[in-house]
DNA sequence: GCGACAG
DNA sequence: ATCTTGTCGC
């Protein structure tokens, strides 16, 4: 899909996308998605997967995996050109979508705020948050050790993201809205997302099960997690 | 010009 | 991102 691209038309894409953003608070979140994707080292194949959570809750309630080959090289600035389309395709697999999708990476936390979060939340009209493990764009400053504890992270004056401490003495992760929810919103829905590890669940457990996926150990399609007995 | 640089 | 064992720190 963007095999082609040169970097300069990758640019003039991103901008154009940029003027679709659309930043206001989301209504009411039941269902909330992590998106990842994994592949081998000097592979073209993407192995993709979304998982589907209930909220606040967070019980895995469905995931979906699926191939894409692609040879967009990993650019930093430009993640969503290599991960959007495979994604796109795993999207398509899921009958009911998300009310809102954590992708690994930034949203409108980027230098031309089109992060592979907003990339693919302005492609499918769909509510996103981008939570990256490092930085990429905009001044880091760190929050203080303790968990929870966040700090902004601005570029020329605006906050574009948030720097947050999701365990104590542990490294940050920079949380920025993808599509259709406020920077704030995407704070505090990260926050309640933290279970005992660094990386939020969502995108936590579909990491894990993209790379079952790639090693074998799962199988693409749609599928339901602990699917229970309906007796009549 | 130099260094930084999501996954 | 992926390849990998032990190991330092809370």
């Amino acid at each position: 899909m963007y095999d082609h691209f040169t970097l300069p038309e990758a640019d003039a894409l991103q901008i154009a996308l940029s003027r679709k953003l659309i930043l206001q608070p989301l209504k009411r979140i039941n269902t909330i998605g992590g998106a990842d994707i994994s592949f081998n080292k000097g592979s073209s194949t993407m192995y993709a997967g979304i998982v589907i959570l209930s909220f606040p809750e967070l019980i895995v309630q469905s995931y979906a995996l699926e191939t894409y080959e692609t040879t967009f090289p990993y650019q930093p600035g430009y993640l969503g050109f290599k991960e959007v389309p495979a994604l796109l395709k795993v999207w398509d697999l899921i009958p009911v979508k998300p009310d809102v999708v954590v992708l690994d990476g930034n949203g409108i936390l980027h230098p031309r705020r089109m992060g592979v979060a907003s990339h693919f939340g302005v492609l499918t009209n769909q509510a996103t948050i981008g939570c990256a493990k490092s930085i990429l764009y905009g001044d880091n400053h760190l929050p203080e050790k303790s968990k929870f504890s966040a700090a902004e992270i601005k570029s020329h004056g605006e906050t574009l993201g948030y720097a947050l401490r999701t365990k104590d003495n542990n490294k940050p992760v920079y949380v920025s809205a993808g599509h259709l929810i406020t920077t704030e919103q995407a704070l505090a829905v990260i926050k309640k997302c933290i279970g005992n590890y660094r990386i939020p669940e969502p995108t936590r457990l579909i990491h894990d099960l993209v790379n079952d996926f790639r090693t074998g150990k799962l199988k693409a399609g749609f599928h339901i997690k602990d699917q229970p007995l309906t007796l009549f």
